[in-house]
This record gives structure tokens, C-alpha cells and sequence, in this order.
DNA sequence: GCGACAG
DNA sequence: ATCTTGTCGC
């Protein structure tokens, strides 16, 4: 006889032997052809073709009405204005259940479905980089969404979290304490170093308001040092822009369509 | 045993 | 994730 809870502990299980299988195709180095423009390097002759230009950020949002309603969105921002060059947005049932430690089984398929898409068309504004809004390797196996979308899409990507997930000894209470420790001044980081010694992402007091920090961690094809430095370009308020404006779009999709149901 | 636990 | 308005302050 099957129970509920042998049926969920055996594709828990299945998950686990998934993200490891995908975890032997990670990487946690810079790979890329593209180069980050500083601002000092703003006059220099870098060929246009070797710097990063195009910068994709993801989100899913849900109905109020009904939960397992989502929406996933993409959006393409120029690196250098930061302004909205290309979004999508897909409307899904998901059937999955969020469970801590498997977030990317819920909502990997649909984000990489409409990446898939956009690369399918040639779109010109293609990303170079994805910002995902969940963690990379900051995540009890060294595997979290960020890591799993990098992967299977083969693009460089960088984990945003709004909330710690709780891993190697690594909490809340700690962080806040190592942040105050360091100085009030924005955009300043720790390194998230865990009871075990290693260090899984870090943190970040992104505006000068924001008492609560981000969490950055190394999705795919970057290194930390790197998606620090990328997160600090890209943030205008305390959420990088590119997962912002997801958020943000995935939202109203999601409202409008809401708005049209009452209607009906 | 109890609590914690990305979105 | 989502339910939810105004409000105090830089």
C-alpha cells in the first residue's frame, strides 16, 4: 500500500538523483565570451560584440483566485540603460507542489519553455545572462533553481533570494549580525560562509533604506565575485532590476487577468 | 519530539 | 507565492 507520505519521500527521492545527475554539468566559473563594462572602462575600445548587452531576468506570480494558476515572465533589459527591451509572458496550471528544496521541479519547465521560445525565433535580444529569482548553489544540495535553469538552458545565471533558506548552519540572525558589523554603506556584502567552512553565496544590503538584505548565489557558468559585481550594476532598488521588472509585469499580468474574469 | 525551510 | 491601506519619512 502507498500512503501519501511513501509516495511523496519516493519522488523526493527522483528529485534528488535529477538534481544530481545535472549537477555533474555545473559550473561555477566565469564562462563566457562577453565582458563587464565598468565605469572606467567606458572609454575604452572594447568591441561592442564582446560586452555584455543583454540581461534576462525571471519570475512566476499567482492568482489569488485560483493557486495553481501561474504566470511565468521573462524580460530582456539593455545592461546599459537598464530599460525593458523584450518580455513574455506564459499562462499555466501547475500541478507541482512547492516544496522546499525542489522549487525548480514547480517552476523550471515553464521559465525555460519560454526562453526556449524567444531562442527558438532568433530573437536578437536573447539574454547572455539570466537573473532567476530563487537561489543557485546556495541550497541544501549545492543545486537550486538558478543552477537547474542555467543548466538545462545552457545560459550563464545567477541566483536572487529574498529570504535566506536556512543551510549549513547559515541564519538570519547571523547575517543581520555580520552586516551591521561591516558598515551601514549600501551595496556592501559578507560572503555566507556555513558551519562546514564553505561559502555558498552572500549577502547584501542592496539600497541604503533596505534593512533586508538580498541573497546572491552563483547559478550557472559565473562566479560569485562576478554575480556580485553584475547585481551591484543592476540595482536600482533593493531587488536587481531585471528580477524586479519580472516581478513587477508578472504581477500585473496576472491582475489583469483577474480584473477580465470579474468582468465575465 | 519540535522547529526551520528559496517561491 | 498570496491575502492587504494607509502612512510615516527621507
Amino acid at each position: 500500500m502507498e500512503n501519501e507520505e511513501s509516495s511523496s519521500s519516493s519522488s523526493q527521492k527522483h528529485w534528488i538523483i535529477e538534481q544530481e545527475i545535472l549537477r555533474e554539468k555545473l559550473i561555477t566559473e566565469d564562462n563566457f565570451t562577453w565582458k563587464l563594462l565598468s565605469t572606467e572602462d567606458e572609454g575604452s575600445k572594447e568591441k561592442e560584440e564582446e560586452r555584455l548587452r543583454y540581461i534576462g531576468g525571471v519570475d512566476i506570480s499567482f492568482s489569488s483566485d485560483d493557486s495553481s494558476m501561474a504566470c511565468g515572465t521573462l524580460v530582456v533589459l539593455d545592461f546599459n540603460t537598464l530599460q525593458v527591451v523584450y518580455e513574455d509572458f506564459s499562462l499555466v496550471t501547475l500541478h507541482v507542489p512547492y516544496v522546499p528544496g525542489f522549487l525548480a521541479f514547480r517552476e523550471a519547465p515553464v521559465l525555460v519553455e519560454i526562453l526556449d521560445k524567444m531562442k527558438r525565433n532568433g530573437n536578437p535580444f536573447y539574454p547572455q545572462l539570466l537573473m532567476v529569482d530563487g537561489n543557485g548553489i546556495l541550497h541544501p544540495r549545492g543545486f537550486g533553481l538558478a543552477c537547474h535553469i542555467g543548466v538545462v538552458a545552457n545560459l550563464p545565471t545567477i541566483g536572487i533570494g529574498k529570504n535566506l533558506h536556512h543551510i549549513d548552519g547559515l541564519n538570519q540572525s547571523r547575517v543581520r549580525e555580520l552586516l551591521g558589523a561591516k558598515e551601514n554603506s549600501s551595496k556592501d556584502f559578507i560572503n555566507l560562509v556555513g558551519s562546514s567552512g564553505h561559502t555558498w553565496g552572500a549577502a547584501m544590503r542592496s539600497t541604503e533604506a533596505s534593512i533586508k538584505p538580498i541573497y546572491i548565489s552563483s547559478g550557472h557558468r559565473i562566479s560569485l565575485q562576478t554575480a556580485i559585481k553584475v547585481v551591484q550594476m543592476t540595482c536600482k532598488y533593493r531587488v536587481p532590476e531585471p528580477v524586479r521588472q519580472a516581478d513587477i509585469r508578472s504581477r500585473d499580468y496576472i491582475r489583469k487577468l483577474e480584473m477580465n474574469a470579474r468582468t465575465k
